[in-house]
DNA sequence: TACTTAATTAAGTACAAATATAAATACTTA
DNA sequence: TAAGTATTTATATTTGTACTTAATTAAGTA
């Protein structure tokens, strides 16, 4: 099977995008990601090959557990198309600048 | 054939992308659209049919012609979604908020 | 060594997506 | 009204995607 890698591509499936979710909130082995899901194990070892190709997910062998990372520097390609229409659906700039506040404050005070 | 109708779905494809990018400069007629692409009109015109059903882009009928016109509003789902894992690959947060205060004065200056 | 657990690889199926060609619709103009 | 232009709809084909079950590899454990 070809697997088209280009993060759009990667993104645009609902269960791999539930999967960034996880993983991006704490590092998960690959029986645990699949358990969430009514799909096969296989299925969601597929879902995790693709995201591992398009760099969003890495993998740490972890005795026979395969632990999943998320890696999401190849977003900022997604987030730079996007920021060019910005101005386009952006209702409200100061609702981005009340967020990045947050955001900032979030940090300062160890997440 | 059923469409998943999904902006996630709708800007995966290159294609698409691309019909996006020439729309949101201007107002553009199915067929100047075409001429950009080796594909036939019948490939293009089902892109923008799928565009149009997720709401990124809108019809004005002008005589035979069909214009193009973007509607970029639901890309503010792909933003928010983006937004959630920022923190993740933006290596400095002050570069974004360069990046606002730069937005802020293009919008306060006309553009 | 045999058994269990974690995960992948392999092979196959069903359906969706992207495209093509051909025909139809709708509007404009000579 | 006939001919031309713009575009869609219909139909068919090819390729890609998501998934399944079965078998395999690899690492722990009794």
């Amino acid at each position: 099977m070809i697997i088209r890698r280009d993060v759009f591509q990667a993104i645009a499936d609902p269960t791999r995008r539930q999967i960034i979710n996880m993983v991006a909130n704490q590092p998960l082995n690959v029986n645990t990601i699949a358990d969430s899901f009514d799909v096969s194990r296989q299925a969601i070892s597929l879902h995790i090959k693709i995201l591992i190709e398009c760099e969003l997910l890495k993998i740490k062998k972890q005795g026979r557990e395969r632990i999943c990372e998320a890696q999401l520097d190849q977003l900022n390609e997604v987030s730079v198309w996007i920021d060019q229409y910005r101005q386009h659906f952006e209702q409200k700039l100061d609702n981005l600048e009340t967020y990045l506040d947050k955001l900032k404050k979030e940090r300062q005070h160890g997440k």
